[in-house]
RNA sequence: GCGCUCGUAGCUCAAUGGAUAGAGUACUGGCCUCCGAAGCCAGGGGUUGUGGGUUCGAUCCCCGCCGGGCGCACCA
């Protein structure tokens, strides 16, 4: 983020004025009342005012009196304010603030003024961290990682603007099953390349890739990892179970392959790391920690984790496994931590990491998990209880999945089979801005139908254009002015008196609080939301107002409110990674 | 079957318990001798799946029903 730690200095926050003033009519009028919330919102009809307030409501049950009756007596003990035009009292009891011009333009000088660090929150001193994508390094990444990536890097971005301490990592699960199985995939597939074909197992990674691996191994170490189709099938046990089969043919490479097997092993992995490293970096997707799931293991933690769940009393043994006791914290059963034949479930590492996560001093943890792990927050949670950890320090969003339409047809999506559209195929095709911020077009747990036609059109059919084209026509006054733009922030603002200046200087006005807002709900959705209305108030008004006229006051005005315009969309598109083309 | 989740304009989607439920798209009709028409202006379009409840007020909260998605491993 570009954004500089100067704390963001607003000339005149108006929701902060009207809030004091509603707060000093209710001591007058019911001080009793005091603890009462006032609450300001933004209507949504601008013959509504710019500010309208429901306190009267809110306090007519408890004074037993007429809401309408009560806001006339708030607006006669309202102190005088020279920001305010008008107070008007509508509906069933509404009262409606109408700012002066002044104060309604007063905005431009407090974005100019901050610049980048325009919506900036106040520095916190909390501790947050966002995991996301964290997706198994047994291939390439797909358009669902996507969006958990886009989803991820945007809600840090934005938590971190409104002033929280982040760090974004990602969970490397480098142990377990899954990576054996890309080993042995990939052993198979190399094997081949010597005429000793194995029947490939039909739920093996079946992907390209696969056979690329091997390909590399062959040329760097020739015939090393080489075993006769004979000595392999020799190891093969009796059975029709497709996953007993796969774990036989694992066991097969670890014993031919002894020490060999940690090198395919680590090779594999390093692969896919690199490969889903430099694949987010492209998308613009940072990370401040891997996090390696094996290190819980080689430092212990796993088995500290479950000791301590032993020693609390939620652990028993059945069936020559190691359960916990879930179903005291709200699950629906219990479940295993350790199994029969001594390996830690997968379950067990992430009690031990997610109780590591705490231990680094998170005050607060954000998951970013797929949909399809919703039934897995409840025993995490219960996991975090019984070892005496608060869970409700760990907030767990779910993203929900991706369709792809192409042509009005539903893309196939299976990562085992290798069929389906990775994340890099995507951004090829749209390109990354197009991409970031069409993942951003929905609510993170509203399925998402990604239409790649669409996204890939360059015409107003393509939101990201529209925004992107405002900053654009801006870049493009401003050099065609080619002044001082620096000198721009000390303007005098008083030219700007049309009603579609007020509306962008409201829209402009409104972005810390939904900095705020967004970064509350989790929800970095909501700014791309405002950054399509910021575009339209813009568009609409540049349409009706030309920028570059004789009058030398009306033109600079102009420009400021232009150049401000500019400034808040830089901050909120460099928050959702999309760029901002100063042509296009 | 049980659990979680979602049903809003023809389509894609918004809406801290607030006023006449909003955008975009599509459709219809206008606007470039004028700072970028990837733009703007105007218009028609809705019983917020359905039935109850909570209250001054419900798209939002609670319960039932209908419909879609996901999950229900000693996989991760």
């Amino acid at each position: 983020m570009t954004a500089s730690s100067a704390p963001t200095r607003i000339a005149f926050d108006a929701r902060q004025h009207l809030t004091g003033l509603l707060r000093a009519a209710l001591d007058s009028v019911a001080p009793e009342q005091g603890h009462a919330e006032i609450l300001l919102e933004r209507p949504k009809q601008a013959s509504h005012g710019d500010f309208a307030s429901n306190l009267a409501m809110q306090l007519a049950r408890e004074l037993k009196t007429n809401p309408r009756q009560i806001a006339e007596r708030l607006v006669r003990a309202l102190p005088a304010s020279d920001a305010v035009a008008k107070v008007d009292i509508a509906g069933a009891g509404f009262i409606n603030f109408t700012l002066t011009p002044t104060a309604r333009t007063a905005v431009v000088a407090a974005v100019l003024g901050a610049g980048p660090a325009f919506g900036r929150g106040p520095a916190s001193r909390l501790k947050l961290q966002v995991e996301f994508v964290s997706a198994n390094p047994t291939g390439p990444l797909h358009v669902g990682h996507g969006r958990g990536a886009a989803y991820g890097a945007s809600l840090a971005s934005l938590l971190a603007f409104a002033g929280f301490d982040v760090t974004r990592e990602y969970y490397v699960n480098d142990a377990g099953r899954q990576m054996d199985i890309l080993a042995v995939s990939a052993w198979l597939r190399y094997l081949e390349l010597f005429g000793e074909a194995v029947p490939f197992p039909p739920n093996a990674y079946q992907g390209d890739y696969v056979r690329d691996m091997a390909e590399q191994v062959k040329l760097a170490h020739g015939d090393r990892y080489l075993h006769p189709v004979e000595a392999v099938l020799a190891c093969m046990c009796e059975t029709d179970d497709a996953d007993a089969r796969l774990d036989c043919l694992i066991l097969a490479g670890k014993d031919l392959l002894g020490e060999d097997w940690a090198y395919i092993h680590g090779h594999v992995l390093n692969e896919q790391l690199t490969d889903c490293r430099a694949d987010l970096e492209e998308f613009g997707v940072h990370f401040d920690v891997w996090f390696s799931e094996r290190s819980l293991f080689e430092t212990g933690m796993v088995a500290r984790a479950v000791a301590a769940l032993e020693k609390s009393g939620h652990i028993y043994i059945q069936d020559g496994a190691r359960w916990f006791r879930s179903t005291s914290f709200g699950d629906e059963k219990d479940r295993v931590v350790q199994r029969d034949n001594g390996l830690y479930t997968y379950f067990a590492s992430d009690i031990a990491y997610h109780l590591n996560k705490f231990e680094r001093g998170f005050d607060k943890v954000v998951d970013v998990w797929g949909a399809d792990h919703h039934g897995y927050v409840s025993r995490v949670k219960g996991a975090l209880s019984a070892s005496g950890a608060d869970a409700s320090r760990l907030e767990v969003t779910l993203v929900q999945f991706v369709s792809l339409f192409r042509d009005g047809q539903k893309a196939s999506m299976s990562t085992r089979s290798g069929e389906y559209v990775t994340l890099r195929q995507l951004r090829a095709e749209v390109g990354n801005d197009a991409c970031r911020f069409f993942y951003m077009l929905r609510k993170c747990d509203q399925a998402l139908d990604f239409d790649l036609d669409l996204a890939k059109s360059e015409s107003n059919d393509n939101p990201v254009y529209y925004v992107q084209y405002a900053h654009a026509r801006i870049c493009s006054v401003l050099a065609q002015w080619d002044g001082d733009q620096a000198a721009l922030a000390a303007t005098d603002l008083t030219p700007l008196q049309h009603e579609r200046e007020y509306a962008l200087c409201a829209r402009l006005a409104e972005f810390p609080e939904l900095i705020q807002q967004a970064a509350r709900d989790y929800a970095p959705h909501a700014l791309a939301f405002y950054l399509k209305d910021l575009a339209g108030d813009f568009h609409s008004w540049y349409n009706a107002e030309r920028v570059l006229v004789d009058d030398q006051p009306t033109r600079q005005a102009r420009l400021a409110l232009a150049l401000a315009t500019r400034q808040v969309l830089q901050n909120g598109l460099s928050l959702l990674g999309v760029s901002q083309p100063v042509s296009m």
